[in-house]
RNA sequence: GCCCCGGUAGCUCAACUGGAUAGAGCGUCUGCCUUCUAAGCAGAAUGUUGUGGGUUCGAGUCCCGCCCGGGGUACCA
């Protein structure tokens, strides 16, 4: 991490000129150009002009003090106040060696573990995943893995939609409209099918919908039969959670669903009430955020006028809850960015009920899947694309590509291979965009095994994998220093260097395209290497020295690609 | 109406938070498989960053106006 010690060195420069100035940000980064350098600040550019001082005569008192000859050549004043580092070889040298005698994989764990609890995936009950769900699940699982993988502590949990008004409706289609054979052959599709029907009877009907309240009431009231029913679809949809899940290798630590919390709800609202939180308004229990800009407008309802609870409820019971048994110092929630309103709301209504609960509220959102006109994604029949069908889609084109490349493996093992690839182009697709970002939806780019995907970054690690094949039974020379001098062989090293920086901007901003767009840097450095440098038909220093960095590459590839969440292959 | 996002190459997307010549992939064109897997590598072409102003050493990024698209906007989540 050589770029934090250059980064601490010249904070304490430049607080020991300028005692008053804020030095944390006060950065370090990486040149966008390797012309400059390898490292580079634009700070003290206008921390100097905001001091009314010349930029360069600033910079040029800076260097004179800073002392990284350790670490960096001469460091040079570039343009307006830049300060360009560039790396001594044998500091190079020395991170490299110690990262092959396993001390370190160029980042290090957080010296202050925190505990974080994240808020992914969400699937509503009797409602089949659909494409939509799965940014949120890959998002989610991606980030809990890089902030593990930097030592904090993490509580996935997935809040699953199984409470509400939705199940008035969908008792009445199931005790009326069942059709037990679907059910047993695709039961989410059936209860979809329900809902809809029902759903489509009760427009404009008054009957229809006086009967899903009636069983909406008898099931809050904890009438058996509706009780058993409800069970019933809770199992029947988690099973079918389960074995997506389960296929996109993606798990919790919790599955905590809206019912859960039901038991809370009354008193959370009468908390609120006898605090003057909430107010009565149109015969609802309502909060109003008058002296709070954006939300002036928006109240927010805590009780419904017919008693009923609803989702900003249950939001603040879980976050009590989540306070009381973990006390994270954040709680992140991965949802589409429809729901920004309504986490303000629930951020600055838990702030007032529990001013003093010490966590930082993260609402990581991501944009709509779009249509390739442009609109909300359909299918052309007007079906949301299932998620099932999706993955097998992807495991196919994965399976005649391979079939194709390389015929002669085995059947079983072109299998496996179709499915980690097949599953971490689609990931890879999820994960690789700013997340913020629409994204139009195209089979033919979401499932593509070229170019910047993941079978590219999968294909770099399986030529690492087949040159220490070759290598057999010999053992693995550590090098003791590296003394590289080939220009790829310098681009692949120093790349290796900015792994933990990546990662530590990944925790954030809760983005991990930005693991991704390394990644994929990285993959696209050893393919240079791999062209330019033999690694086996060079001899001596040179051999173990390019080996070893084949090993840390492939290393890092697999951390960075398993911590997104993605398995890796040994052939494909 | 108001609020929040967004508009970047023919297409799909990046751009390390205000940095140096705006980058990739797809598609198009040209080379490279008796040598560690060609799902690869090397190279070419492609731009008034929606638009008009402003801020400053420096703007895709910040501020203001306008155009276009999406979403939200009191009892769905």
């Amino acid at each position: 991490m050589i770029h934090l010690v250059l980064q601490e060195k010249l904070q304490q420069v430049v607080n020991a000129l300028m005692p008053e100035a804020d030095v944390s940000n006060i950065l370090v980064r990486p040149c966008p150009e390797p012309k400059f350098g390898d490292y580079q600040t634009n700070a003290l550019i206008g921390l100097a002009k905001r001091n009314q001082l010349n930029p360069r005569e600033f910079a040029a008192q800076v260097v004179e003090q800073l002392d990284v000859t350790e670490y960096c050549e001469p460091i040079e004043i570039a343009g307006p106040g830049f300060l360009n580092f560039r790396l001594k070889a044998m500091a190079l040298s020395d991170s490299l060696a110690g990262a092959a005698r396993g001390e370190h994989l160029f980042y290090h764990t957080d010296a202050e573990p925190r505990t974080v609890v994240i808020d992914y995936s969400s699937p509503n009950v009797a409602k089949p995943m659909h494409v939509g769900h799965i940014r949120s699940t890959i998002l989610g699982y991606a980030l809990a893995k890089v902030f593990r993988l930097l030592g904090h502590k993490v509580v996935t949990d997935n809040h699953i939609g199984d409470w509400g008004t939705q199940f008035g409706k969908l008792l009445v289609g199931w005790k009326e409209h069942l059709d037990k054979e679907a059910l047993g052959q695709d039961a989410l599709a059936e209860m979809e099918r329900l809902y809809k029907l029902v759903n489509a009877a009760s427009d404009g009907d008054e009957a229809v919908l006086a009967r899903a309240r009636n069983e909406l009431v008898k099931l809050q009231d904890g009438d058996a039969e509706n009780l058993a029913i409800w069970h019933e679809m809770i199992d029947l949809s988690r099973h079918q959670f389960d074995e997506i899940y389960s296929r996109l290798r993606v798990n919790f630590d919790e599955t905590l669903g809206e019912s859960f919390y039901n038991d809370r709800l009354k008193g959370v609202v009468d908390e609120l009430i006898a605090q003057g939180i909430a107010e009565e308004s149109e015969g609802a229990q309502v909060v109003f955020f008058n002296d709070h800009k954006s939300l002036k407008k928006h109240p927010a309802i805590v009780r419904k006028s017919d008693g009923a609870a609803n989702y900003t409820t249950t939001d603040l019971a879980t976050l009590e809850h989540r306070q009381n048994t973990w006390q994270p110092s954040e709680v992140i929630y991965v949802t589409d960015g429809r729901q920004q309103l309504h986490f303000q709301q629930l951020f600055a209504l838990y702030d007032r009920w529990k001013p003093n609960h010490g966590m930082k509220f993260n609402h990581v959102w991501f944009g709509a899947i779009l249509g390739e006109d442009g609109r909300p994604f359909k299918t052309r029949s007007g079906e949301i694309i299932r998620l099932a069908g999706l993955l097998d889609e992807a495991e196919q084109r994965a399976f005649d590509t391979v079939s194709k490349k390389n015929p002669d493996l085995p059947e079983e093992e072109r299998n496996e291979i179709a499915r980690v690839v097949g599953l971490g182009a689609i990931k890879y697709a999820d994960l690789s965009g700013n997340r913020q970002s629409d994204y139009v939806f195209n089979w033919d780019t979401m499932l593509a095994l070229v170019g910047n995907t993941a079978p590219y970054l999968l294909y770099a690690f399986t030529r690492i994998r087949s040159i220490f094949r070759k290598l057999g039974d010999e053992s693995l020379t550590r090098p003791k220093a590296f003394a590289l001098d080939q220009a790829e062989e310098l681009t692949l090293a120093k790349h290796l260097l900015r792994f933990g920086l990546v990662l530590e901007l990944v925790i954030e901003e809760c983005r991990p395209n930005y693991l991704c767009n390394y990644l994929y840097e990285l993959a696209g450095h050893f393919g240079s290497f791999y062209e330019n440098c033999p690694v086996l038909q060079a001899g001596g220093d040179t051999r173990t020295q390019r080996l070893a960095l084949c090993n840390l590459t492939g290393q890092v590839l697999q951390t960075g690609l398993e911590t997104l969440g993605l398995e890796t292959t040994d052939r494909m």
